[in-house]
RNA sequence: GGAGCGUUGGUCAAGGGGUUAAGACACCUCCCUUUCACGGAGGAAUCACGGGUUCGAUUCCCGUACGCUCUACCA
């Protein structure tokens, strides 16, 4: 690794929709790395695609990140010494480059038309070759300024005939390069097609933006996800004809996060097939007005979202599975990143979030359930009645719209108690006992969670009851169903006049 | 079709020449708990296959199979 140099990475989105389980992680592992080594996280927006602008893609991916606790050093928000980080406004750097690279004899005009090119795709298209590639091959049958001619070049050029710069891809070369997690990867330059570096409309293609800029913003390390691996040759290329191979970031492809069931990568359409977010945050698209949910409006808070994802692909190797955004930080290594793509488990996740709510502390906690509870209609005021709750309460909660469920009962009483859990044992005896439960409750001047056990086992003993059987139907008397902490514990909290009215009213159904 | 990359229990995975092949999720059984959870104890892998190399291969090498990704003037 250079370690002469800060570490810089980018994270570069292309601003097309809201972001994915596997985007998200590339920007965390992007984090965790140039945090570890103390280095800049930069953001740079990917919009060379104007056919493909999205209106909001841009603020949901910084409000993801912010969401995520994961703050870019530079980007368009924040401005920095490489600004612009848009690169549809840095639109002019490009074609230099472009322009030098034609002059070297690395790329070259190229006048094909969009039907010209999907003729002769369908020309060549065989059984052995279905996907004919504009290659060192064929690039001699096609419209250029290698077939053209100088002359020719220049007055369709003066004309302002519509072109594109291409690559000229070495006929026979081995281009090999060491991606941080898979070792020495390498390629036969015939292999490659003749890729557009700026397409007619003067903005480059991702494969020349992305070396213009990780050169002229210092990147040391790039890291994306695997798919970009086929034409990672091109990069290497670029970077050696333009800016030399020894300033070159050091890559690492990340493997890719696929499907739950069957094969491929996982896609917004899985969630939705199988219920369960794949977005950060909930989304939708402007355009067709399609909804994807998020995992923050599912419940899950944002450490163990990115807790989850760290473990998707990456462990410390101790066996270690919660860590905070910190803890990652310090022990991230990219060498410890797995080579293979990991199925997305959605069971896994949530006993992330679970372990997060868990460990969390009740007043931490409290503005979020407060925030569940709204969502559902239902006002509850953050204090300390509500920590209480949330304290006794959160070991049962995986995501956090549970909490209303879960601890509804403090706060209403329940609309429609469970009766028929009790009704086929309820008799004459049990009915005595609660009326009689309810004159003692009415005379007590204790009402901690041991002096109304002690009570209540007190008048069962009394009366030759069980008090086993007693305390389901207590149960449903304040919680409505057989769910929840100790019944005594919820007495406690609801108060004497509410477990008093609550008994009262179930008993008036039974 | 081609190229590249990958392959340890259902899933995430540790380990990387000699191990009883960790751990977690899910699932099942049991314990704890007069509810539900939490917690605890158990339960499953001839490490894709075939050849090598080696005294010995899950681990190294070569094949094969399978899977994935890419194969756009999208990223």
């Amino acid at each position: 690794m250079n370690t002469e140099k800060k570490v810089r990475v980018r994270f570069a989105p292309s601003p097309t929709g809201g972001l994915h389980l596997g985007g998200v992680r590339t920007v965390l592992f992007n984090y965790l790395f140039a945090k570890h080594y103390g280095g800049d996280f930069i953001l740079r927006i990917e919009d060379t695609d104007q056919t493909r602008f999205v209106a909001g893609a841009e603020e949901y991916i910084f409000e993801c990140l912010k969401w995520c606790g994961i703050e870019p050093d530079e980007s368009a928000l924040h401005s920095g010494p490489y600004a612009p980080y848009r690169q549809s406004e840095r639109k002019p750097i490009y074609k230099g480059y472009a322009d030098k690279l034609v002059e070297a004899g690395h790329a070259y005009y190229a006048f094909d038309t969009p039907a010209e090119l999907e003729e002769m795709r369908s020309r060549f298209k065989t059984d052995e070759n279905p996907s004919p590639q504009y290659n060192h091959l064929l690039r001699e049958k096609m419209r250029n300024s290698l077939t053209l001619g100088n002359e020719e070049t220049q007055r369709l050029l003066a004309e302002g005939t519509a072109h594109v710069i291409r690559i000229k891809m070495p006929v026979d070369e081995e281009i090999k390069f060491t991606d941080m997690i898979r070792g020495e990867v390498s390629f036969q330059s015939s292999q490659t097609d003749d890729k557009v570096l700026l397409k007619a409309d003067g903005m480059p293609t991702y494969h020349l933006a992305v070396v213009v800029d990780d050169y002229l913003m210092k990147i040391t390390h790039a890291f994306r996800g695997e798919e970009w691996l086929p034409s990672a040759p091109v990069h290497v290329l670029l970077w050696k004809y333009l800016f030399g191979l020894e300033n070159m970031p050091q890559w690492a492809h990340l493997p890719l996060i696929l499907k739950p069931d069957g094969n491929g990568k996982l896609n917004k359409r899985d969630g939705e097939r199988l219920g369960f977010p794949v977005f950060a945050m909930n989304w939708t698209d402007p355009r067709t007005n399609e909804f994807t949910q998020g995992f923050r409006e599912k419940g899950f808070l944002p450490g163990a979202f990115v807790n989850m994802l760290a473990l998707l692909g990456w462990n410390d190797g101790t066996g270690q599975e919660i860590f905070t955004l910190n803890e990652l930080v310090e022990k991230f290594s990219m060498e410890r990143v797995h080579k293979g793509g990991a199925k997305f488990d959605y069971e896994k996740a949530k006993w992330f979030n679970h372990e997060w709510i868990k460990n969390s502390g009740a007043e931490d906690l409290a503005d979020k359930v407060v925030a569940a509870f709204a969502d559902k209609g239902i006002s509850v005021t953050k204090d300390k009645k509500l920590e209480k709750v949330v304290a006794l309460v959160k070991e049962r909660c995986t995501l956090l719209p549970d909490f209303v469920q879960q601890a509804g009962f403090f706060f209403q009483a329940p609309v429609e108690p469970d009766i028929s859990a009790i009704k086929p044992k309820w008799d004459e005896k049990k009915q005595l006992f609660f009326a009689e439960l309810i004159r003692t409750l009415e005379l007590s001047t204790l009402w901690e969670h041991e002096d109304l056990e002690k009570s209540f086992k007190e008048l069962a003993a009394t009366q030759q009851l069980k008090p086993g059987d007693l305390m389901l139907p207590l149960r449903i008397m304040l919680v409505g169903g057989k769910f929840g902490p100790g019944v005594f514990d919820i007495a406690a909290i609801i108060g004497k006049e509410e477990t008093i009215h609550r008994i009262k009213y179930v008993l008036g159904l039974l």
